[in-house]
DNA sequence: GATTTTTCTGGACAAACGTCAAGAAAAGTT
DNA sequence: AACTTTTCTTGACGTTTGTCCAGAAAAATC
Protein backbone atom coordinates (compact mmCIF):
# COMPACT_ATOMS: atom_id res chain seq x y z
CA UNK A 1 0.00 0.00 0.00
CA UNK A 2 3.09 2.02 0.73
CA UNK A 3 4.00 1.19 -3.53
CA UNK A 4 4.33 4.26 -5.85
CA UNK A 5 0.99 3.71 -7.62
CA UNK A 6 -0.82 3.54 -4.41
CA UNK A 7 -0.05 7.53 -4.03
CA UNK A 8 -3.63 8.44 -4.04
CA UNK A 9 -5.64 8.70 -0.72
CA UNK A 10 -9.38 7.40 -0.75
CA UNK A 11 -10.35 10.91 -0.55
CA UNK A 12 -8.90 11.72 -3.89
CA UNK A 13 -10.29 8.95 -5.79
CA UNK A 14 -13.89 10.01 -4.55
CA UNK A 15 -12.85 13.74 -5.62
CA UNK A 16 -11.42 11.72 -9.06
CA UNK A 17 -14.81 10.16 -9.46
CA UNK A 18 -16.64 13.32 -8.70
CA UNK A 19 -14.74 14.89 -11.61
CA UNK A 20 -15.50 12.18 -13.66
CA UNK A 21 -18.46 12.33 -13.19
CA UNK A 22 -19.17 15.99 -13.21
CA UNK A 23 -17.14 15.82 -16.68
CA UNK A 24 -19.53 13.46 -18.17
CA UNK A 25 -22.58 15.27 -16.75
CA UNK A 26 -21.38 18.39 -18.60
CA UNK A 27 -21.85 16.79 -22.13
CA UNK A 28 -25.24 16.13 -21.55
CA UNK A 29 -26.00 19.78 -19.36
CA UNK A 30 -24.57 21.41 -22.04
CA UNK A 31 -26.83 19.54 -24.78
CA UNK A 32 -30.43 19.33 -23.50
CA UNK A 33 -29.88 22.13 -20.85
CA UNK A 34 -30.91 22.35 -17.05
CA UNK A 35 -34.15 21.74 -17.33
CA UNK A 36 -34.43 18.74 -19.51
CA UNK A 37 -31.32 16.93 -18.47
CA UNK A 38 -32.44 14.12 -15.91
CA UNK A 39 -29.82 12.02 -13.67
CA UNK A 40 -30.80 8.71 -15.69
CA UNK A 41 -29.74 10.75 -18.67
CA UNK A 42 -26.33 12.16 -17.36
CA UNK A 43 -25.80 8.81 -16.09
CA UNK A 44 -26.72 7.00 -19.01
CA UNK A 45 -23.92 8.97 -21.17
CA UNK A 46 -21.91 8.13 -18.88
CA UNK A 47 -20.12 5.20 -18.05
CA UNK A 48 -22.12 4.29 -14.47
CA UNK A 49 -25.52 3.97 -13.34
CA UNK A 50 -28.56 6.19 -12.40
CA UNK A 51 -27.92 5.26 -8.86
CA UNK A 52 -24.29 6.35 -8.61
CA UNK A 53 -25.17 9.90 -8.41
CA UNK A 54 -26.36 10.06 -5.42
CA UNK A 55 -23.33 8.27 -4.21
CA UNK A 56 -21.35 10.98 -4.92
CA UNK A 57 -23.84 13.75 -5.03
CA UNK A 58 -26.51 14.78 -2.09
CA UNK A 59 -29.23 15.44 -4.66
CA UNK A 60 -29.41 17.07 -8.55
CA UNK A 61 -29.02 20.97 -7.20
CA UNK A 62 -25.58 19.77 -5.66
CA UNK A 63 -23.93 17.69 -9.00
CA UNK A 64 -25.37 20.94 -11.22
CA UNK A 65 -23.31 23.56 -8.89
CA UNK A 66 -20.55 21.26 -9.06
CA UNK A 67 -20.41 20.78 -12.76
CA UNK A 68 -20.98 24.40 -12.93
CA UNK A 69 -17.91 25.33 -10.86
CA UNK A 70 -16.23 22.81 -12.46
CA UNK A 71 -16.14 24.13 -15.87
CA UNK A 72 -15.63 27.61 -15.03
CA UNK A 73 -11.99 26.66 -13.74
CA UNK A 74 -11.53 25.33 -17.45
CA UNK A 75 -13.10 28.40 -18.84
CA UNK A 76 -11.84 30.97 -17.20
CA UNK A 77 -7.85 30.93 -18.48
CA UNK A 78 -9.28 30.55 -22.10
CA UNK A 79 -7.70 34.23 -23.01
CA UNK A 80 -5.04 33.96 -21.28
CA UNK A 81 -2.78 33.14 -24.09
CA UNK A 82 -4.25 35.95 -25.81
CA UNK A 83 -3.06 38.49 -22.88
CA UNK A 84 0.27 36.60 -22.62
CA UNK A 85 1.15 36.55 -26.43
CA UNK A 86 0.07 39.88 -27.25
CA UNK A 87 2.51 42.16 -27.95
CA UNK A 88 1.13 45.42 -29.63
CA UNK A 89 -2.64 46.79 -28.38
CA UNK A 90 -4.49 46.06 -32.42
CA UNK A 91 -2.61 42.73 -32.34
CA UNK A 92 -4.30 41.71 -28.66
CA UNK A 93 -7.48 43.02 -29.77
CA UNK A 94 -7.15 41.07 -33.31
CA UNK A 95 -6.42 37.85 -31.04
CA UNK A 96 -8.86 38.43 -28.52
CA UNK A 97 -11.96 38.88 -31.12
CA UNK A 98 -10.60 35.60 -32.88
CA UNK A 99 -10.57 33.71 -29.51
CA UNK A 100 -13.75 35.18 -29.32
CA UNK A 101 -15.31 33.75 -32.52
CA UNK A 102 -13.74 30.64 -31.86
CA UNK A 103 -15.04 30.14 -28.58
CA UNK A 104 -18.69 30.97 -30.00
CA UNK A 105 -18.32 27.87 -32.33
CA UNK A 106 -16.10 25.56 -30.51
CA UNK A 107 -17.74 25.81 -26.95
CA UNK A 108 -21.54 26.62 -28.06
CA UNK A 109 -22.51 24.08 -25.85
CA UNK A 110 -20.81 24.81 -22.55
CA UNK A 111 -21.70 28.34 -22.96
CA UNK A 112 -25.60 28.17 -23.36
CA UNK A 113 -25.78 26.54 -20.45
CA UNK A 114 -24.45 28.56 -18.66
CA UNK A 115 -25.92 30.79 -19.43
CA UNK A 116 -29.01 28.90 -19.17
CA UNK A 117 -27.95 28.00 -15.42
CA UNK A 118 -27.66 32.22 -14.65
CA UNK A 119 -31.24 32.54 -16.04
CA UNK A 120 -32.40 29.43 -13.79
CA UNK A 121 -30.45 31.82 -10.97
CA UNK A 122 -32.88 34.49 -11.24
CA UNK A 123 -35.70 31.84 -9.93
CA UNK A 124 -33.83 29.55 -7.88
CA UNK A 125 -31.64 30.89 -5.33
CA UNK A 126 -29.70 28.46 -4.52
CA UNK A 127 -28.10 28.90 -7.43
CA UNK A 128 -27.29 32.24 -6.89
CA UNK A 129 -24.16 31.77 -5.03
CA UNK A 130 -22.10 29.78 -7.44
CA UNK A 131 -23.52 31.78 -10.37
CA UNK A 132 -22.06 35.16 -9.01
CA UNK A 133 -18.65 33.62 -7.87
CA UNK A 134 -18.63 32.64 -12.00
CA UNK A 135 -19.88 35.89 -12.95
CA UNK A 136 -17.12 37.69 -10.77
CA UNK A 137 -14.18 34.70 -11.92
CA UNK A 138 -15.52 36.17 -15.88
CA UNK A 139 -15.71 39.24 -15.42
CA UNK A 140 -11.73 39.27 -13.86
CA UNK A 141 -10.95 37.56 -16.65
CA UNK A 142 -12.13 40.19 -19.24
CA UNK A 143 -10.89 43.04 -17.00
CA UNK A 144 -7.31 40.90 -17.68
CA UNK A 145 -7.72 41.50 -21.01
CA UNK A 146 -8.59 45.23 -21.21
CA UNK A 147 -5.89 46.10 -18.80
CA UNK A 148 -3.66 44.50 -20.84
CA UNK A 149 -5.15 46.10 -23.89
CA UNK A 150 -5.00 49.61 -22.25
CA UNK A 151 -1.28 49.08 -20.79
CA UNK A 152 -0.02 48.11 -24.78
CA UNK A 153 -2.35 50.75 -26.17
CA UNK A 154 -1.07 53.57 -22.97
CA UNK A 155 -4.42 54.55 -22.66
CA UNK A 156 -6.30 53.54 -19.46
CA UNK A 157 -9.31 52.04 -19.38
CA UNK A 158 -12.50 54.35 -19.87
CA UNK A 159 -15.33 52.26 -18.10
CA UNK A 160 -15.44 49.74 -15.02
CA UNK A 161 -14.58 46.00 -15.03
CA UNK A 162 -18.39 45.08 -14.55
CA UNK A 163 -19.62 47.30 -17.51
CA UNK A 164 -16.85 46.26 -19.47
CA UNK A 165 -18.07 42.53 -18.94
CA UNK A 166 -21.63 43.67 -19.43
CA UNK A 167 -20.85 45.07 -22.74
CA UNK A 168 -18.77 42.12 -24.20
CA UNK A 169 -21.03 39.55 -22.81
CA UNK A 170 -23.76 41.12 -23.94
CA UNK A 171 -22.23 40.96 -27.50
CA UNK A 172 -21.24 37.43 -26.95
CA UNK A 173 -24.28 36.35 -25.80
CA UNK A 174 -26.20 37.85 -29.10
CA UNK A 175 -23.40 36.28 -31.24
CA UNK A 176 -23.83 32.72 -29.69
CA UNK A 177 -27.93 32.92 -30.00
CA UNK A 178 -27.43 33.77 -33.58
CA UNK A 179 -25.00 30.97 -34.22
CA UNK A 180 -27.20 28.26 -33.04
CA UNK A 181 -29.73 29.72 -35.03
CA UNK A 182 -27.64 29.09 -38.06
CA UNK A 183 -27.78 33.03 -38.69
CA UNK A 184 -24.80 33.40 -41.69
CA UNK A 185 -21.93 36.22 -40.91
CA UNK A 186 -22.79 36.55 -37.59
CA UNK A 187 -19.17 35.26 -36.46
CA UNK A 188 -17.74 37.91 -38.94
CA UNK A 189 -20.12 40.26 -37.43
CA UNK A 190 -19.18 39.62 -33.78
CA UNK A 191 -15.45 39.80 -34.91
CA UNK A 192 -16.14 43.59 -36.90
CA UNK A 193 -18.18 44.78 -33.61
CA UNK A 194 -15.64 44.00 -30.81
CA UNK A 195 -12.56 45.00 -33.26
CA UNK A 196 -14.54 48.32 -33.31
CA UNK A 197 -15.82 48.23 -29.69
CA UNK A 198 -12.26 47.98 -27.83
CA UNK A 199 -11.20 51.07 -28.69
CA UNK A 200 -14.00 52.53 -27.40
CA UNK A 201 -13.05 50.78 -23.71
CA UNK A 202 -9.70 53.40 -23.60
CA UNK A 203 -10.32 56.75 -22.53
CA UNK A 204 -9.69 59.01 -25.74
CA UNK A 205 -6.44 59.20 -27.15
CA UNK A 206 -4.43 62.03 -25.62
CA UNK A 207 -2.88 63.57 -28.82
CA UNK A 208 -5.10 63.87 -31.10
CA UNK B 1 -78.12 38.69 -31.39
CA UNK B 2 -77.40 41.66 -33.49
CA UNK B 3 -77.89 44.21 -30.45
CA UNK B 4 -75.05 46.69 -29.68
CA UNK B 5 -74.02 44.23 -27.05
CA UNK B 6 -73.07 41.54 -29.64
CA UNK B 7 -70.25 42.76 -31.74
CA UNK B 8 -67.59 40.26 -30.53
CA UNK B 9 -67.64 36.96 -33.01
CA UNK B 10 -67.28 33.37 -31.35
CA UNK B 11 -63.74 33.84 -33.05
CA UNK B 12 -63.32 37.10 -31.20
CA UNK B 13 -64.35 35.60 -27.76
CA UNK B 14 -62.17 32.51 -27.97
CA UNK B 15 -59.08 35.45 -28.92
CA UNK B 16 -60.33 36.93 -25.88
CA UNK B 17 -59.88 34.02 -23.52
CA UNK B 18 -56.50 32.98 -25.12
CA UNK B 19 -55.43 36.73 -24.09
CA UNK B 20 -56.70 35.83 -20.44
CA UNK B 21 -55.59 32.65 -20.07
CA UNK B 22 -52.05 33.90 -21.39
CA UNK B 23 -52.19 36.71 -19.05
CA UNK B 24 -52.42 34.80 -16.04
CA UNK B 25 -50.02 32.14 -17.49
CA UNK B 26 -47.59 34.89 -17.29
CA UNK B 27 -48.04 35.69 -13.85
CA UNK B 28 -47.07 32.29 -13.00
CA UNK B 29 -43.93 31.91 -15.14
CA UNK B 30 -42.47 35.04 -14.20
CA UNK B 31 -42.57 33.43 -10.88
CA UNK B 32 -41.29 29.93 -11.38
CA UNK B 33 -39.59 30.39 -14.68
CA UNK B 34 -39.99 28.31 -18.00
CA UNK B 35 -39.59 24.62 -16.69
CA UNK B 36 -40.87 24.42 -13.47
CA UNK B 37 -44.50 26.10 -13.92
CA UNK B 38 -46.71 23.02 -15.09
CA UNK B 39 -50.09 23.70 -16.56
CA UNK B 40 -51.53 22.88 -13.03
CA UNK B 41 -49.83 25.24 -11.27
CA UNK B 42 -50.63 28.19 -14.10
CA UNK B 43 -54.66 26.73 -14.43
CA UNK B 44 -54.69 27.12 -10.47
CA UNK B 45 -53.54 30.94 -10.18
CA UNK B 46 -56.02 31.30 -12.73
CA UNK B 47 -59.30 31.31 -13.23
CA UNK B 48 -59.19 28.19 -15.17
CA UNK B 49 -59.02 24.47 -14.68
CA UNK B 50 -56.12 23.07 -15.39
CA UNK B 51 -58.14 21.00 -18.54
CA UNK B 52 -59.05 24.13 -20.39
CA UNK B 53 -55.20 25.00 -21.61
CA UNK B 54 -55.56 22.23 -24.25
CA UNK B 55 -59.04 23.57 -24.97
CA UNK B 56 -57.79 26.99 -26.13
CA UNK B 57 -54.09 25.62 -27.11
CA UNK B 58 -52.74 22.55 -28.47
CA UNK B 59 -49.87 22.09 -26.25
CA UNK B 60 -47.82 23.38 -23.17
CA UNK B 61 -45.04 24.93 -26.26
CA UNK B 62 -48.20 26.88 -27.93
CA UNK B 63 -49.26 28.32 -24.45
CA UNK B 64 -45.76 29.47 -23.77
CA UNK B 65 -44.92 30.93 -27.31
CA UNK B 66 -48.44 32.79 -27.01
CA UNK B 67 -47.65 34.30 -23.87
CA UNK B 68 -44.08 35.32 -25.35
CA UNK B 69 -45.24 36.94 -27.93
CA UNK B 70 -48.04 38.33 -25.56
CA UNK B 71 -45.72 39.79 -23.48
CA UNK B 72 -43.36 41.13 -26.35
CA UNK B 73 -46.58 43.71 -27.26
CA UNK B 74 -46.36 45.25 -23.79
CA UNK B 75 -43.06 45.36 -23.43
CA UNK B 76 -41.98 47.23 -26.95
CA UNK B 77 -43.74 50.52 -26.14
CA UNK B 78 -42.19 50.57 -22.62
CA UNK B 79 -39.49 53.98 -23.73
CA UNK B 80 -41.59 54.99 -26.21
CA UNK B 81 -42.99 58.09 -23.78
CA UNK B 82 -39.38 58.77 -23.26
CA UNK B 83 -38.57 59.30 -26.43
CA UNK B 84 -41.78 61.76 -27.18
CA UNK B 85 -41.20 63.56 -24.03
CA UNK B 86 -37.53 64.12 -24.84
CA UNK B 87 -36.55 67.88 -25.19
CA UNK B 88 -32.47 67.75 -25.09
CA UNK B 89 -29.79 64.91 -25.65
CA UNK B 90 -29.31 64.97 -22.06
CA UNK B 91 -32.55 65.00 -20.84
CA UNK B 92 -33.42 61.99 -22.97
CA UNK B 93 -30.13 60.20 -21.34
CA UNK B 94 -31.28 60.68 -17.86
CA UNK B 95 -35.19 59.79 -18.76
CA UNK B 96 -33.67 56.63 -20.35
CA UNK B 97 -31.87 55.90 -17.56
CA UNK B 98 -34.12 56.44 -14.96
CA UNK B 99 -36.70 54.28 -17.39
CA UNK B 100 -34.01 51.06 -17.19
CA UNK B 101 -33.82 51.26 -13.14
CA UNK B 102 -37.54 51.66 -13.49
CA UNK B 103 -38.24 48.86 -15.72
CA UNK B 104 -35.92 46.44 -13.12
CA UNK B 105 -37.66 46.96 -10.33
CA UNK B 106 -41.17 46.93 -11.26
CA UNK B 107 -40.66 44.24 -13.97
CA UNK B 108 -38.23 42.02 -13.20
CA UNK B 109 -40.03 38.56 -13.53
CA UNK B 110 -41.23 39.34 -16.36
CA UNK B 111 -37.63 40.13 -17.86
CA UNK B 112 -36.42 37.43 -15.87
CA UNK B 113 -38.87 34.77 -17.91
CA UNK B 114 -37.48 36.66 -20.57
CA UNK B 115 -33.97 35.69 -20.38
CA UNK B 116 -35.18 32.22 -19.62
CA UNK B 117 -37.21 31.74 -22.24
CA UNK B 118 -33.81 32.77 -24.60
CA UNK B 119 -31.35 30.85 -22.85
CA UNK B 120 -33.97 27.48 -23.26
CA UNK B 121 -34.58 28.36 -27.36
CA UNK B 122 -30.58 28.20 -27.56
CA UNK B 123 -31.55 24.33 -26.43
CA UNK B 124 -34.95 23.93 -28.04
CA UNK B 125 -34.97 24.79 -31.85
CA UNK B 126 -39.22 25.58 -31.87
CA UNK B 127 -38.44 28.85 -29.44
CA UNK B 128 -36.38 30.10 -31.83
CA UNK B 129 -38.17 31.76 -34.21
CA UNK B 130 -40.31 34.12 -31.30
CA UNK B 131 -37.32 34.64 -29.61
CA UNK B 132 -35.78 35.87 -33.29
CA UNK B 133 -38.56 37.84 -33.69
CA UNK B 134 -38.74 39.11 -30.20
CA UNK B 135 -35.28 40.40 -29.74
CA UNK B 136 -36.02 42.06 -32.98
CA UNK B 137 -38.35 43.96 -31.33
CA UNK B 138 -36.01 44.64 -28.81
CA UNK B 139 -33.60 45.89 -30.41
CA UNK B 140 -36.15 48.69 -32.88
CA UNK B 141 -37.30 49.53 -29.71
CA UNK B 142 -33.63 50.83 -27.90
CA UNK B 143 -32.89 51.63 -31.41
CA UNK B 144 -35.70 54.36 -31.75
CA UNK B 145 -33.83 55.83 -28.46
CA UNK B 146 -31.14 55.75 -29.87
CA UNK B 147 -31.76 57.65 -32.68
CA UNK B 148 -33.45 60.20 -31.43
CA UNK B 149 -30.59 60.65 -28.81
CA UNK B 150 -28.42 61.00 -31.88
CA UNK B 151 -30.63 63.88 -33.97
CA UNK B 152 -31.07 65.28 -30.28
CA UNK B 153 -26.71 65.70 -29.97
CA UNK B 154 -26.64 66.46 -33.81
CA UNK B 155 -24.24 63.14 -34.17
CA UNK B 156 -25.18 60.15 -35.72
CA UNK B 157 -24.57 56.82 -33.73
CA UNK B 158 -21.08 55.55 -34.18
CA UNK B 159 -22.60 51.76 -34.09
CA UNK B 160 -24.97 49.52 -35.45
CA UNK B 161 -28.33 48.66 -33.52
CA UNK B 162 -27.71 45.37 -33.02
CA UNK B 163 -23.99 45.93 -31.24
CA UNK B 164 -26.11 49.14 -29.39
CA UNK B 165 -28.75 46.80 -27.72
CA UNK B 166 -26.35 44.05 -27.48
CA UNK B 167 -24.50 46.60 -25.07
CA UNK B 168 -27.71 47.93 -23.35
CA UNK B 169 -29.15 44.21 -23.02
CA UNK B 170 -25.66 43.03 -21.35
CA UNK B 171 -25.62 45.94 -18.80
CA UNK B 172 -29.58 45.37 -17.84
CA UNK B 173 -28.80 41.68 -17.73
CA UNK B 174 -26.28 42.17 -15.17
CA UNK B 175 -28.59 44.53 -12.98
CA UNK B 176 -31.21 42.74 -12.78
CA UNK B 177 -29.52 39.44 -11.79
CA UNK B 178 -27.70 41.92 -9.19
CA UNK B 179 -30.77 42.98 -8.35
CA UNK B 180 -32.72 39.76 -7.54
CA UNK B 181 -29.59 38.62 -5.65
CA UNK B 182 -30.43 42.04 -3.62
CA UNK B 183 -26.94 43.28 -4.08
CA UNK B 184 -27.28 47.01 -3.04
CA UNK B 185 -26.01 49.87 -5.31
CA UNK B 186 -26.95 48.04 -8.21
CA UNK B 187 -29.81 50.05 -9.42
CA UNK B 188 -27.64 53.41 -9.06
CA UNK B 189 -24.56 51.07 -10.67
CA UNK B 190 -26.90 50.95 -13.92
CA UNK B 191 -28.46 54.51 -13.82
CA UNK B 192 -24.44 55.80 -13.76
CA UNK B 193 -23.32 53.10 -16.43
CA UNK B 194 -26.11 53.90 -19.02
CA UNK B 195 -25.07 57.91 -18.00
CA UNK B 196 -21.57 57.25 -19.33
CA UNK B 197 -21.78 54.49 -22.06
CA UNK B 198 -24.89 56.46 -24.13
CA UNK B 199 -22.65 59.59 -25.07
CA UNK B 200 -19.72 56.22 -26.74
CA UNK B 201 -22.66 54.87 -28.82
CA UNK B 202 -22.46 58.42 -30.94
CA UNK B 203 -19.52 59.33 -33.04
CA UNK B 204 -17.46 61.93 -31.32
CA UNK B 205 -18.22 65.57 -31.28
CA UNK B 206 -16.81 67.53 -34.39
CA UNK B 207 -15.72 70.84 -32.89
CA UNK B 208 -14.43 69.26 -29.58
C1' DG C 1 -88.51 25.88 -24.50
C1' DA C 2 -86.04 22.34 -27.05
C1' DT C 3 -81.84 21.38 -29.35
C1' DT C 4 -77.46 22.05 -30.91
C1' DT C 5 -72.97 24.03 -30.15
C1' DT C 6 -69.56 25.83 -27.38
C1' DT C 7 -67.16 25.96 -23.16
C1' DC C 8 -65.42 24.02 -19.14
C1' DT C 9 -64.56 20.48 -15.29
C1' DG C 10 -62.32 16.94 -12.88
C1' DG C 11 -60.62 12.51 -12.98
C1' DA C 12 -57.62 9.14 -15.22
C1' DC C 13 -53.63 7.75 -17.77
C1' DA C 14 -48.80 6.54 -18.93
C1' DA C 15 -44.40 8.32 -18.68
C1' DA C 16 -40.64 10.51 -16.42
C1' DC C 17 -38.82 12.44 -12.48
C1' DG C 18 -35.64 12.56 -8.00
C1' DT C 19 -34.68 9.76 -4.41
C1' DC C 20 -33.73 5.81 -1.78
C1' DA C 21 -32.22 1.30 -0.16
C1' DA C 22 -30.97 -3.67 -0.33
C1' DG C 23 -27.64 -6.21 -1.90
C1' DA C 24 -23.98 -7.51 -5.44
C1' DA C 25 -19.29 -6.58 -6.81
C1' DA C 26 -14.84 -4.84 -6.10
C1' DA C 27 -11.12 -3.10 -3.40
C1' DG C 28 -8.63 -2.82 0.55
C1' DT C 29 -7.00 -4.69 5.03
C1' DT C 30 -5.37 -7.94 8.31
C1' DA D 1 -8.08 -16.81 2.98
C1' DA D 2 -11.39 -14.33 5.90
C1' DC D 3 -13.17 -10.05 6.75
C1' DT D 4 -14.18 -5.11 6.39
C1' DT D 5 -14.93 -1.20 3.75
C1' DT D 6 -15.82 1.08 -0.37
C1' DT D 7 -18.07 1.27 -4.68
C1' DC D 8 -21.65 0.36 -7.76
C1' DT D 9 -26.12 -1.84 -9.74
C1' DT D 10 -30.73 -2.56 -9.88
C1' DG D 11 -35.33 -2.21 -8.82
C1' DA D 12 -38.76 0.18 -6.35
C1' DC D 13 -41.21 4.17 -4.14
C1' DG D 14 -44.10 8.25 -4.28
C1' DT D 15 -44.69 12.61 -7.05
C1' DT D 16 -45.40 15.27 -10.68
C1' DT D 17 -45.73 15.92 -15.40
C1' DG D 18 -48.37 16.69 -20.08
C1' DT D 19 -52.13 14.93 -22.22
C1' DC D 20 -56.55 13.09 -23.00
C1' DC D 21 -61.52 12.27 -22.39
C1' DA D 22 -66.35 11.57 -20.79
C1' DG D 23 -69.56 14.26 -19.40
C1' DA D 24 -71.39 18.50 -16.91
C1' DA D 25 -72.46 23.34 -17.48
C1' DA D 26 -73.35 27.25 -20.15
C1' DA D 27 -74.40 29.65 -24.31
C1' DA D 28 -76.28 30.07 -28.68
C1' DT D 29 -79.62 28.91 -32.07
C1' DC D 30 -83.93 27.73 -33.75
Amino acid sequence: MTTATARRTPADKHDERRRALADSALLTLGELGYARASLREIANNSEFSHGVVHYYFQDKLELIVYCVRQYKATCVHRYDGVVADATTADGLVAAFADKLVETVVDEAPMHRLWYDLRSQSMFEESLREAVLQIDQTLEDMIWRVISTYADLAGRPPSLTPRVAYGLLDGLFQQALLGHLCGREGVLDELRTEVLELMPVLLAPQSGA
